[in-house]
RNA sequence: GGGAGAAUUCCCGAGCGGCCAAAGGGGGCAGACUGUAAAUCUGUUGUCACUGACUUCGGUGGUUCGAAUCCACCUUCUCCCA
């Protein structure tokens, strides 16, 4: 099977400009393609992750891949999918932040002996001479049709600044530059970037009389319709100090049985043969699959050491005694008569933000103890009661070991 | 530039001068049921020294025994006219 018909096996092509033209380039590792990526986070998630992989994908393929960083756009920013304006970043949080994203990529794609190409935007964007923008690229544009864009139309009740609108522009004119320095001639990105990435495409054509293609990634949706790779707490992170690699895992461990499925296809490497034979599974077979899910993410984000270690201390918490929790320790100061109470062990560990939620957790019957439940708001322990560490359980998915230091 | 209106807890959204820590919904958390799933049901959802106290309703002052509620000014946002 060529790589444009395992992509689109995968169901990871949302649309494309030309299917014939993609296929034929793409399949004969013809295509040097661009995706372009804004820093406006100190880290990639798991909507950035999508797009490595099919960079790799199509490295691994023999096509050249360009990594955009947005170090100019990101001055701007993308009103796509969005309801209200992005607050302004400082140049040094820009910088900042496309330094991580750097770093960061370099894990996934191979760089070396010019296999690939990492480029910022600021490098030309910034230069600009307005004047001479609008005469070259502006006249390119027709406003009544960049109204019509779906990105913006969202917006044109709730207000869109002219900063804004004119993104559009700059990500064409990108696409416009990588051409003509590298001889690119194809973008990838999120679908909701469709609109813009034609804009380059027609800006392409009108000054250079040349084809360029472009083509989206679906977006990851859960069952529900909503993006995935989102938690009440905010984005699931590459960067290990932000996402733990534990809860990484944990995060693809417990997505809903509807999903398990699509997502394996969609972010993992496994042969799609494999992958067939899961789509049979039901029920609590189910729950395997989950388990592998996770643990090939961990393992493609993290490596494979804290892949296992992650799913060893998941195995252990959940099924065996739980030695492997993530310690909390207690000060001597915690103890008071020489005991501490069950709502400052709670507290202390993190496990709630609050006595008063510790106190809640308790009533509700959500507290164990090595295993037992607590019942008694005002049970308590000495120091020696904990002696090596005492498992704290708070519901059923958190956990703390107790230790005195 | 002129006029009208709005700002309430994580979000949406009720809220008569005292009975308001503030209805209802969403979301979150916990329990039951399970498979670390979904659905459903139940409880809970400001803080603390927790049958009580304290701090919250855009900001600052004021009226009042008493203010989320009334007044003044400020800030921000929305709408209408130009």
């Amino acid at each position: 099977m060529q790589i444009y018909e395992e992509l689109k096996a995968r169901g990871l092509i949302a649309q494309v400009t030309d299917e014939e033209n993609v296929r034929e380039l793409v399949n004969n590792g013809k295509a040097i393609f661009y995706i372009g990526f804004d820093p406006t986070a100190d880290s990639l998630h798991v909507g950035h992750f999508m797009a490595l992989c099919l960079m790799k994908r199509l490295q691994m393929a023999g096509n050249k891949p360009i990594a955009l960083i947005g170090g100019g756009t990101a001055y701007v920013g993308d009103p796509s999918g969005r309801t209200d304006m992005r607050s302004m970043m400082t140049a040094e949080t820009i910088r900042h932040n496309a330094d991580c994203f750097k770093k960061q990529m370099e894990r996934f794609i191979d760089f070396s002996d010019g296999k690939a190409i990492m480029v910022n935007n600021a490098d030309w964007l910034l230069k600009l001479n307005y004047v001479e923008l609008l005469r070259e690229v502006g006249a390119c544009f027709s406003v009544n049709n960049m109204l019509r864009a779906e990105c913006y139309k969202q917006r044109m009740e709730k207000g869109l600044s002219f900063l804004e609108f004119n993104y559009m522009i700059m990500q064409s004119y990108d696409f416009l530059e990588l051409y003509k320095r590298y001889g690119c001639n194809f973008q990838f990105g999120g679908d909701d970037q469709w609109s813009n990435m034609l804009g380059g495409r027609e800006l392409i054509r009108r000054k250079l009389d040349k084809e360029a293609n472009a083509m989206t990634i679906t977006l990851l949706l859960n069952s529900e319709g909503k993006k995935m790779g989102k938690t009440v707490g905010g984005a699931v992170w590459l960067d290990p100090n932000k996402t733990p690699p534990y809860d990484f895992y944990q995060y693809w461990r417990n997505v809903a049985d509807a999903d398990v499925l699509k997502c394996i296809r969609m972010l993992t490497f496994l042969p799609l043969e494999e992958i067939d034979k899961m789509d049979k599974w039901e029920g609590s077979q189910l729950n395997t699959a989950k388990e592998i899910l996770a643990y090939e993410l961990t393992k493609l984000v993290h490596g494979e050491e804290e892949a296992n270690a992650a799913q060893a201390k998941a195995k252990s918490l959940f099924s065996a005694g739980g030695s492997d929790a993530p310690e909390a320790p207690l000060s001597p100061e915690d103890f008071r008569d020489g005991q501490v109470d069950i709502l400052t062990m709670l507290v202390k560990s993190g496990l709630v933000p609050s006595r008063s939620e510790a106190r809640r957790a308790v009533e509700q019957g959500g507290v164990t103890v090595d295993g037992e439940k607590i019942a008694d708001l005002r049970a308590a322990w000495t120091a020696e009661q904990i002696g090596d560490g005492l498992l704290l359980k708070r519901g059923k998915k958190s956990f703390k070991k107790i230790v005195v230091k």
